[in-house]
RNA sequence: GGGUCUAUAGCCAAGUGGUAAGGCAUGGGACUGCAACUCCCUGAUCGUUGGUUCAAAUCCGACUAGGCCCUCCA
């Protein structure tokens, strides 16, 4: 498979450490709200490489870690904790808060069809690894302890910017307005690997340490998690592409060193979804949950439709109009999936020839936007029996998971059913009689009522739209 | 200022040197008592500009525009 990979910045061929085997990892969320569309259209994309993987025969494992503590809105000992601030708007624990949002952002998922990854970790109960690397990042001199805090020292790792590209003089120091510097570091681009000493004394959850008692900095949960359940070499990491500079910079930095070798040989960054005024934002702009799209009508899975329509690795910009234009897209679609009726048998060959070109396009960067029009001249080809068909989908939305087959179940009230026949059948008789003002009149009661009626070659059916 | 990514029809997009996939929307037609549904038909020389090549949307350069990052966010 051909992924693009940042540390490199070029397109690669994928190739395992292990042969048919894969580990992989992925930054999970901050459980401090909700999820945005936005947050989910990263957790999207990894479970498309996931599921992919497998499909072309790897045995895949993947961790995802939950960031419930150390991940600070400022700089430093400076700012307050992601949690602590959710704690106090919310009045409840962080451990409260952090319980809530985990099971929101595993509803958002089972939502958009997600799957939940093998290993999901919470950065508190991992607090032993990270005193076991920090530990041995003072030992060998890659970390120091200054005002009773500890930090790595980012001069110390030869390659620190190898992954974003950049270089020490040209960064610019807190080029956000809200930064404050860190007096207690030695250079500007170190970051803390564990606290003491912090000016908010609201930090609720703290764990004695040999630098006392304290809480961990932000990014070594992820390589305390990693190493813990994949070991000391990976290979994929994912993340969003905001995460390049400075966490994943930071994994590396404070990951080799404790190591003494490579680590992870593929980073994969995944595309934002902005909307017009650019970065989506939980504080600015309206903030689209999952819950929100479907309280306006949208399938979730329109939503995953239009991922997928897309590359990951690109920006893709969000509106109404682009989602109205794919949920139209994905209704047409399974529409027509629906009217395949089961004739015979599956033709081998037919079937061989579609899959090679799915995984074709699979391998091809996760082209999944190939995928869905592999689906649609599917639909178009006359040399296909509908058995073949019905299986060949079966088998991309393995991969795809837009849920292609399944019937949109509507329980239909009993005595509402006996109704709406009632009267269809009395517009047919009134049709009959060419009593079309009758007829229209019958048709148009029910649209009231939300129930649309098709005249179909076989007879009149209806819907009930919501 | 620096890094990094991107630029194809109204919109989402495929394309990885040989004369532009697919979908949605629009318009036209078939079907219908009229509609809806369904089906058929309908559109672009690829941001601008140099260059390499027999041949470039595809490679290289410049320019323009935009996204993300430079210690909050996926």
């Amino acid at each position: 498979m051909k992924l693009y990979n940042t540390l490199h910045k070029k397109v690669e061929e994928f190739v395992p450490i292990e042969e048919g085997k894969v580990k992989m990892y992925t930054c999970g969320p901050t459980v401090y709200h909700y999820a945005h569309i936005g947050n989910l259209r990263t957790y999207i994309s990894e479970d498309i490489l996931e599921k992919s993987l497998k499909y072309l025969g790897y045995d895949v494992t993947r961790v995802m870690n939950i960031t419930d503590v150390g991940h600070l809105v400022g700089d430093g000992d400076t700012g307050e904790d992601k949690m602590a601030v959710a704690s106090k708007r919310e009045n409840k624990s962080s451990m409260e808060i952090a319980k809530f949002y985990t099971e929101a952002f595993k509803s958002d998922c089972d939502k958009l069809n997600i799957r939940w990854p093998d290993i999901v970790s919470p950065a508190t109960e991992n607090i032993n690894e990270y005193i076991k690397i920090i530990s041995k990042l003072l030992e060998s001199g890659y970390a120091y302890i200054e005002n009773g805090n500890v930090y790595y020292d980012t001069t110390k790792f030869p390659n620190y910017y190898e992954l974003s590209g950049r270089n020490a003089e040209d960064l610019m120091v807190a080029v956000r307005d809200d930064i404050n510097i860190d007096n207690a570091k030695r250079n500007p681009f170190d970051f803390g690997l564990w606290f003491t000493n912090s000016k908010f004394d609201n930090q609720e959850l703290q764990w004695d340490s040999p630098w006392g008692r304290g809480y961990p900095g932000w990014h070594i949960e992820c390589s305390g998690i990693s190493m813990k359940y994949l070991g000391e070499r990976l290979d994929i990491h994912c993340g969003a592409e905001d995460a390049i500079f400075p966490h994943h910079t930071n994994e590396i930095a404070q990951s080799e060193a404790y190591l003494g070798h490579k680590w992870c040989n593929y980073w994969v960054h995944l595309g934002f979804l902005n909307d017009k005024n650019g970065k989506m934002s939980k504080s600015n702009g309206e903030f689209l949950t999952v819950s929100l799209l479907q309280e306006k009508g949208y399938n979730p899975l329109a939503y995953r439709y239009l991922c997928l329509n897309s590359y990951y690795h690109n920006a893709l910009t969000f509106s109404y109009d682009i989602l109205n234009g794919a949920q139209n897209e994905y209704d047409k679609l399974k529409k027509r999936i629906s009217s395949i009726k089961e004739d015979g048998n599956v033709d081998k060959n037919i079937f061989n020839n579609y899959i090679d070109r799915f995984k074709e396009a699979l391998n091809n960067e996760l082209n999944t936007s190939m995928c869905l029009t592999i689906i649609y001249e599917l639909l178009k080809d006359n040399n296909v029996n509908g058995t073949t068909k019905l299986k060949i989908i079966e088998d991309i939305d393995r991969v795809l998971s837009l849920d292609l087959l399944k019937e949109e179940k509507k329980d239909v009230d009993k005595e509402l059913e006996l109704y709406i026949n009632d009267m269809i059948s009395k517009r047919n008789d009134a049709k009959k009689n060419k009593d079309y003002e009758l007829a229209d009149k019958i048709r148009n009661e029910l649209l009231e009522k939300g129930i649309v009626l098709k005249d179909t070659r076989e007879g009149t059916i209806f819907e009930i739209v919501k």
